[in-house]
DNA sequence: CAATTTATGTTAAATTATAACCTATTTTAT
DNA sequence: ATAAAATAGGTTATAATTTAACATAAATTG
């Protein structure tokens, strides 16, 4: 799992000439090796262990770095961060999160449901990016 | 519009043995005059001509109380908060957020759409409440 | 009216995130 | 090759958001 992320990161570093400096991929793998979503200061504090001393912007940019090319996503009502489970760039994003255990499971449709995007549709709304969260309680913590 | 949520805070509040305290109600009568999300610092400040220096807690007790009721919502890409505009209690909410103006605006489907609970019950999870966020441009600034 | 419950006041601190400035590294164009 | 430009990181400091803990006050209950 986290040797084919690592992988993608370097084909797409390549790719696109981005550079995949020592922090950045430190803080892949660390988000890759979580099973949980991860916080900020969680990743900082993993970050020590390879990274003398690091200091929250180093955490920060290289967060802001994958967030940016969907390589990692954020769910915002825990405040942090989840490897993306999808292998190809989405502009909607859905995860179940399980308020029993803390595991999210990440889903995705390609487009909004039509229900919905009949009504932004009636609003004239120009939709570029969704973020769906819903808690609730996975199979085990039922 | 104003008045109406008062009134019907005061309902509830006599109904379920609530308090309207005076922090609660200056909360609710500030967000519910702001047009936009409103950030809890914004509500703390205003909060201070009519409370004398007032404390966070004093602003995220009464944001609490009543996110607790659904009479607000946050909004949490932006960490602020705003009045609910759907006049029944309800497990999901979904908002349209327009980048240029910043305008916000909440519409409501009483159940998720039904490619998304098969999706659910196929993770057999159990879901309690959700968010939807959907970024873009509302007709104005398209 | 005492006991209990509910809510607030206040101090302090934890958590989350960014600004600003300087240095280093890589890339590009001569 | 090498200077210029672009990109990224190091570091200090602080801003912004949220909560813990404990004392006091007010309302409700028995």
């Amino acid at each position: 799992m986290e040797k084919e992320i690592i992988n993608k990161a370097k084909q797409f570093c390549l790719k696109n000439k981005h550079r995949l400096t020592h922090p950045r991929l430190e803080v892949l793998k660390i988000i890759s090796q979580s099973t949980r979503p991860i916080k900020a200061y969680e990743i900082l504090n993993k970050l020590g262990n390879v990274i003398k001393n690091p200091k929250p912007p180093t955490a920060y940019r290289s967060i802001d770095f994958w967030l940016k090319y969907n390589f990692i996503h954020k769910i915002q009502s825990l405040n942090a961060y989840l490897l993306c489970t999808e292998n190809h760039l989405h502009k909607g994003s859905q995860y179940l999160i399980c308020d029993g255990c803390g595991k999210v499971t990440e889903s995705h449709f390609c487009k909004l449901p039509s229900i919905i995007s009949k009504n932004i549709k009636k609003n004239f709304f120009n939709p570029t990016q969704w973020n769906l969260e819903i808690n609730g309680l996975c199979s085990k913590c039922s």
